[in-house]
RNA sequence: GGACGGCUAGCUCAGUUGGUUAGAGCGACUGGUUUACACCCAGUAGGUCACAGGUUCGAGUCCUGUGCCGUCCA
């Protein structure tokens, strides 16, 4: 424990930091373990991924459930926080194959086998560093359970849900237009794609029309490359001005061909000319009115964007912007180039390769969404409850509006998708189709479907598959029941619809007994089945300019870095000190530096306590109370355990609505500000006194051990430092299981003590504190240092002159006086201070600038006139006396007595002064 | 085009259901090693609460509109 009087001078987090941690390891503290009568409180990560580093948002995520973690720990729940790590499919892969590419090889070289022998062992050598750097952070997660997607019984996990899903007809396969990603060579989910407002150009092309040879109907497009696989030109069939168009047909200007003018209403009649190439197999809508009127499809592309046979020479082999320009030429050699504009559209483009995507015609598998009805009435019901709540319409407004998801990916990093093909036999026939987690007991005759599953369809389980999910025995071992639903689930609101919404619709559709998809599932089957009750969305992280942090801006700071200068503790403090709730934050070092300062105060201040003698009892709360004599709780003792009091509550109140930031700002003020700028400067002169000297330790240790437990969900390494070095532990045990309690605790306790706060001393401690700011102040002015000593004098009534006489020892340490005394009359000709404890006089001999002091004293009556006016124009008015509340009118009543009064003194002084 | 968020001191942000004279930290300036802390202490300056209307006895706070910045959806 502690044997120190001589605590080092500056507080160095980088050796108390992994000696704790290492600690809680050994300990087994993060262990989640159910108990006897304990409340559970659960937490999953979201899962980084694996060959990731930690980022700044890592840093914010998880301190945040740390925060919650450690919190519920005081409060005596048995926590599970649960870690791990995705396999992040395409960014994995993608790593891979560009180290691939520096041996000169591809994927295909080596084969699906051998390539992901090598993505496993590029996993395992690059995986797993971010899991270390959360332990840095001082994440108490429960290390045990660590688990990534790609587990075995993850994987397993997933297979079976897939396979679930296919039996309850969610899941299938066909042809249909999805986000193509030339670059990764793979289709993607709507949500991977972002739409980008581009500066393109709008192509006005003529089509002769075949049965009238010399007339044109003229189109608009932004993309010529795809004329060649145009197969009709379609119009709205109400546009009066094409009627004698109806049941021609035009030339292709591209690869010549004649093909139909058709008429359908999904055309825009104010678009151009309102005239629509209909190009099937390269765009949206297109397909589905090549659908509606049976046309054929023409796919002029390659996978990787590059024109194909189809497109005719000279096309064949270019790329599609290359394609583009030599489309737009020969138009324009044709005479077919009408015209061309600037125009601004959006384009989509790949979230990962950030290159425009390419509506493209290919087999996937599709997922239409089970318990999309029960997802939106969990949230909308409060069941899950989202902070800040506005995310409530965001996510409302998605599922009103949800469409399949296409869930395969052409990728070999990942869950390969669980169904088999008779070899040899028509892949359409369900008869040849095996859809099964084990496979077929006849490898032989199969061949398994190529794909992989997106990343975003294993990690929709992951409340549930963390634990044990499906199996019956892991659940039971990994205490599921227990610890499912979680308390509280922490991420950014840019993957709400990514993986929040999906997690909830996974839960309600696995955490139970399967259920028809006509059945609905009542409101306390829905309470059992989601997968978590809060859900705290986090700020982005943006830089000092405002901007997002990337890599390829190098705007993000290296966490590691500043936790190696400021320590982990100033980090997290630094941290959530900027967090407001669910806005964007923009990080600046200087409140990491603000961190570290924080915790280098509360390092002085212990070693300040530890120099002012030894602690009798510290090891309980009840300890400490016994130490305080209640006849010698001077007027300082009950406000700041009044302070006290308040603050626990504060914070309490403050973490329950997930206000970080509002938290720390509580107690910095307490803290700072009360405790050691106001109490702890007052405890110097009470040490000396034999007769206060113990119960004001006592009040101090009390002060000081409430203080680390507030703390310690946020700075946990120093806190419990100063625990153990302070004597509060009892037996050696860590602070973690210390509940800091509320106020009521705190008055409850002291009450059974025979102490009741005077809640009056909390003002005469602030009138008190208000004359030493003057007093200071009034010495400043003057250019007088603050340890030169000067004479005060002054006037009040016999009251306040008792309040005065009370504190004068104090009065006179804190502002550098050597005497302070009562006079019957103002004197003339000194500067001058007017308190709610009466004027104050500067006496000084001789220097004064009068038409200073003048300045200052009639400027302070200007002040003090107008507020007296705007209170007396307030109470004249008789709807506002009619009106206004009654404590309203009497606050507005004191205020205008004490302003009167004040302004009075003021006057008077300045009277004096001349 | 629709939805949401932001606009308060030089900077970053607080500001509860409308109610005294709008706050904090940083930065600036002045003074200070008074036996915890210069990663500190004391003090000073600095605000037309984006703009325009409205409701109210009373608006930074509520309503309507406008502007600028940002995010999401189409």
């Amino acid at each position: 424990m502690t044997d120190s009087k001589d605590i080092p001078k500056a507080y160095d987090p980088s050796e108390v930091e992994d000696r704790w941690y290492a600690k809680w390891e050994e300990d087994d503290c993060f262990a989640g373990k159910p108990s006897e009568g304990k409340p559970t409180y659960s937490i999953v990560i979201p899962p980084p991924n694996v060959t990731g580093v930690l980022t700044m948002g890592h840093v914010l995520n998880n301190t945040i459930q740390d925060i919650l973690s450690r919190r519920a720990r005081q409060k005596g729940a048995a926590v599970m926080w649960l870690p791990g790590t995705d396999h992040a499919g395409i960014a994995t892969q993608t790593k891979v194959e560009r180290a691939l590419r520096e041996e000169g090889l591809s994927r295909h070289d080596l084969g699906r086998e051998k390539f992901l022998e090598r993505a496993v062992e590029w996993r395992d050598k690059h995986g797993g560093i971010i899991l270390n750097q959360l332990r840095k952070l001082g994440s108490s997660c429960d290390w045990e359970r660590t688990v990534h997607t790609l587990d075995e019984d993850y994987s397993k996990a997933v297979l079976t849900a897939f396979v679930k899903l296919h039996e309850g007809g969610y899941v299938y396969r066909g042809k249909r237009m999805v986000n193509w990603c030339p670059v990764s060579l793979t289709a993607l989910s709507d949500e991977e794609v972002i739409m980008k407002p581009q500066e393109s150009k709008l192509y006005k092309v003529r089509y002769e029309i075949v049965e009238e040879p010399g007339r044109y109907v003229e189109v608009s497009t932004t993309r010529p490359e795809t004329i060649m696989g145009d197969v009709a030109i379609a119009m709205h069939p109400e546009d009066e001005r094409w009627p004698q168009l109806q049941g021609k047909h035009v030339r292709r200007p591209l690869n010549p061909a004649e093909i139909p003018l058709i008429t359908d209403r999904a055309i825009e009649k104010d678009f151009g000319t309102g005239m629509l190439k209909v190009t099937p197999a390269h765009d949206a809508l297109d397909f589905e009115i090549g659908e509606r009127h049976d046309l054929p499809f023409i796919d002029v592309l390659n996978p990787d964007g590059t024109l194909n046979e189809l497109a005719g020479e000279p096309f064949v082999g270019m790329d599609r912007f290359e394609a583009r320009k030599a489309c737009v030429k020969q138009l324009d050699e044709q005479g077919d180039l009408v015209d061309e504009e600037r125009h601004e559209n959006n384009v989509g483009y790949s979230e990962r390769a950030d290159v425009p995507i390419e509506p493209r015609l290919s087999e996937q598998w599709f997922l239409r969404y089970p318990r999309v009805e029960e997802a939106k009435r969990a949230v909308a019901e409060g069941y899950v409850r989202y902070f800040p709540e506005r995310w409530n319409k965001t996510y409302l407004h998605w599922l009103e509006n949800i469409k399949d998801w296409c869930i395969s990916r052409q990728l070999w990093w990942g869950h390969r998708i669980p169904v088999w093909y008779r070899k040899g036999a028509d892949r359409s026939d369900p008869a040849n189709l095996l859809v099964s987690v084990d496979g077929p007991s006849d490898p032989d005759n199969w061949e398994q479907d190529e794909d992989v599953l997106d990343t975003w369809a294993s990690s929709w389980l992951w409340p549930f598959a963390t634990m044990g999910w499906p199996d019956e025995k892991a659940m039971q071992e990994q205490n599921l029941a227990a610890f499912y639903p979680t308390s509280a689930l922490v991420t950014g609101p840019d993957i709400i619809f990514f993986w929040v919404a999906r997690m909830i619709m996974a839960g309600l559709e696995f955490m139970g007994e399967t259920v028809d998809e006509d059945e609905t599932l009542s409101d306390e089957e829905i309470k059992r089945r989601i997968p978590f009750h809060d859900v705290y969305f986090t700020g982005i992280i943006r830089d000092g300019k405002g901007r997002k942090m990337s890599k390829s801006l190098g705007n993000s700071p290296e966490p590691l870095d500043l936790i190696a200068k400021y320590g982990a503790d100033g980090l997290r403090h630094g941290i959530m000190s900027i967090a407001p709730k669910g806005q964007d934050i923009r990080f600046a070092e200087e409140r990491v530096e603000q961190g570290r300062n924080f915790c280098n105060k509360l390092w002085n201040v212990s070693r300040f306590r530890r120099m002012s003698g030894e602690a009798r009892d510290n090891t309980s709360l009840e300890a400490i109370l016994g130490r305080l004599d209640p006849d010698q709780l001077d007027v300082e003792d009950h406000a700041i355990l009044g302070r006290l009091a308040e603050t626990l509550d504060q914070v309490e109140r403050s973490l329950e609505e997930y206000e970080f930031n509002n938290a720390l700002h509580e107690i910095y003020r307490f803290f700072w500000s009360d405790f050691c700028d106001w109490y702890v400067e007052v405890s110097k002169a009470k040490l000396r006194d034999d007769a206060l000297r113990e119960t004001c330790l006592a009040a101090q240790d009390l002060c000081l051990r409430q203080t680390l437990l507030l703390l310690h969900p946020v700075t946990p390494f120093i806190t419990e430092e100063l625990w153990q070095r302070l004597g509060y532990a009892q037996e050696d045990q860590s602070i973690q299981y210390v509940d800091p309690g509320e106020g009521k605790d705190l008055v409850d306790a002291l009450a059974q003590k025979g102490i009741t706060l005077e809640s009056a001393s909390k003002s005469e401690v602030a009138a008190v504190r208000d004359l030493v700011t003057a007093l200071r102040a009034l010495k400043a002015e003057r250019g007088l240092a603050t340890n030169k000593e000067v004479a005060f004098h002054y006037v009040s009534t016999n009251d306040k002159a008792a309040v005065l006489e009370k504190h004068k020892e104090k009065i006179l340490l804190f502002v550098g006086g050597i005497t302070f005394d009562r006079l019957e009359e103002a004197p003339s000709g000194a500067p001058s201070v007017v308190t709610d404890l009466g004027t104050t006089f500067l006496d000084l001999a001789s220097g004064i600038d009068l038409e200073a002091e003048q300045a200052r004293l009639e400027k302070e009556i200007a002040k003090l006139e107008k507020i007296v006016a705007s209170t007396e124009a307030r109470l004249a008015n008789e709807s506002f006396t009619a009106k206004a509340p009654p404590e309203v009118i009497e606050g507005a009543r004191r205020q205008l007595a004490d302003s009167q009064g004040k302004l009075e003194e003021t006057r008077k002084a300045l009277v004096a002064l001349a």
